[in-house]
DNA sequence: ATAATATAACACCTTTTGGTTTTACGTCAA
DNA sequence: TTGACGTAAAACCAAAAGGTGTTATATTAT
């Protein structure tokens, strides 16, 4: 039960830029909305959207302090692409996979 | 010169289940378009606009054999998510980030 | 109490996405 | 050469994405 809810997925949550440079700045520190807005050129109000589908792929949380909503990153999600992308690696040359595969194999 | 026109970056291009599918399909084997979409309850052109999107941040190719069009899996640009995603890695607690962080540090 | 601050909640708009159907064009086989 | 096959191209559509501005509500400082 407690269906995760999870309307967005994560590999849509990191797909815009802007949402990309969301983390980045939050992976620095935690910020109030105001602050993270101060750093787009955009409406507060597009902003808070990027928020809310980050805060739907569980990739950040934000908690209220007094006037202020401040939001924080969770990077757990960011597991399930480096899941997905660990089947690719095989496929490209790449110093650290081949090792991966020369242990792996045979 | 001779701008790549990468139209559509990476991680747009896998942020839709359908491509990603595509792309699990083509690691298989490469595959006419025809293939493709049997594997899908929707259209070919449907599917043909999906390996467009690939085809422009060069995740796939396709090349023209007699009335066919044979697309196959160019995963090199998955290396930019790869980069990406290993920023976030000392993040989240995960052995082999641990131990990176214990090398790295001091 | 009042005013300024920070956010929330709406209503609205435009562009992109993801899909459809229809038509046309090469290619191959009979 | 006629027809079937595989794709390409175009017109169209609904819904979602990404943005705006306005209004409302809670909190803090004066």
């Amino acid at each position: 039960m407690a269906a995760p809810a999870e309307k967005h997925d994560v590999f849509k949550a990191i797909a815009d830029p802007t949402r990309r440079e969301v983390l980045r700045l939050l992976s620095e520190n935690e910020r109030p909305i105001s602050e993270i807005t101060s750093h787009f050129s955009m409406s507060r109000t597009a902003v808070t959207k990027h928020l809310q589908i980050l805060a739907e792929a569980d990739l950040i949380s934000g908690r209220k302090e007094g006037r202020e909503k401040i939001y924080q990153l969770h990077p757990e999600p960011l597991n399930e692409v480096k899941q997905w992308l660990s089947y690719y690696e095989k496929f490209w040359s790449n110093k650290l996979s081949m090792l991966k595969n020369l242990v792996e194999e045979d």
